[in-house]
DNA sequence: ATCAGTGCAAACTTTTTGCACCGCA
DNA sequence: TGCGGTGCAAAAAGTTTGCACTGAT
């Protein structure tokens, strides 16, 4: 981890490795809440890590369903290219899988967008919304 | 509009009216900044309009980019299934449409994902995102 | 006339920032 | 040892709510 940190002017403090090392082991974007509790870290050095980190291309930030925006690992860290399946009853999100076949189609769209749309186009978000079993109950 | 409303235990006012056009009026989703200006309603009376819109369903809002969430009239009004492509400099969304061929993928993609998640899918976000010529530039 | 809607101001939540001190490279 | 990082507290920014008044049905 040190050396994605070490040619972006980011010191590998305590907090930081905490930060990453709580996203490394999720399957799901995080709130700053949940992630000031399992890195036990400030809210303030939360923020400002964060904003630093998604700056440098390693934490990507997830707009909230709800209130909260929540952030997770990069693509390219995380090694695994992924889909939001989002709860707008309770703000929970999961990942999952698309079928490349999708993916290949998406690729193609956005090429042709590139061309029109005058945009520099970074990545795609294809999320899926509805109740988690928890609200269609409860 | 006002069949619309009617059967929710939703007056049509003034405010309600004046939100509605703008919605109406506009190809891109609007802050709630931009709604009070230009539909010229209170800051608080906005957002009850625009809770009690989206409860209805008539109204969708859209994550924020950024940190300020954004209203569309919901598709079935709108009557235009579309997409959105979202500067990651400025907050600024705009509207494009995709390919019938990759509608359909993703719609079978969603059957899949009804039958394995145990959510109750409600509809899908297909987003592009990068910077605007003006984000690029400047 | 009734009950939803209104408008102001105050409260709340989430995120950002000022400033003095601390610790990694 | 210098400069980025830290932590508290205060301030912004965005959103929600209490309350007394107004207006659509």
């Amino acid at each position: 981890m040190l050396q994605v940190l070490a040619p972006l002017e980011l010191r590998l403090t305590k907090h930081r490795r905490s930060l990453l090392s709580v996203l490394e082991n999720t399957s799901r974007p995080l709130t700053v809440d949940e992630l000031v509790v399992s890195a036990d870290v400030p809210m303030s050095t939360a923020y400002r890590n964060l904003a630093g980190l998604v700056d440098a291309g390693i934490v990507v930030r997830v707009a909230g369903a709800g209130s909260a925006d929540r952030y997770e690992l990069a693509e390219r860290l995380s090694q695994r290219h992924h889909h939001h399946l989002v709860c707008t009853g309770c703000g929970l999100v999961t990942d999952f899988d698309a079928s490349s076949q999708l993916e290949k189609l998406i690729d193609v769209e956005i090429e042709a967008l590139l061309a029109t749309s005058g945009f520099e186009i970074t990545h795609h978000v294809f999320d899926v919304r509805g109740l988690c079993s928890d609200c269609v109950t409860g």
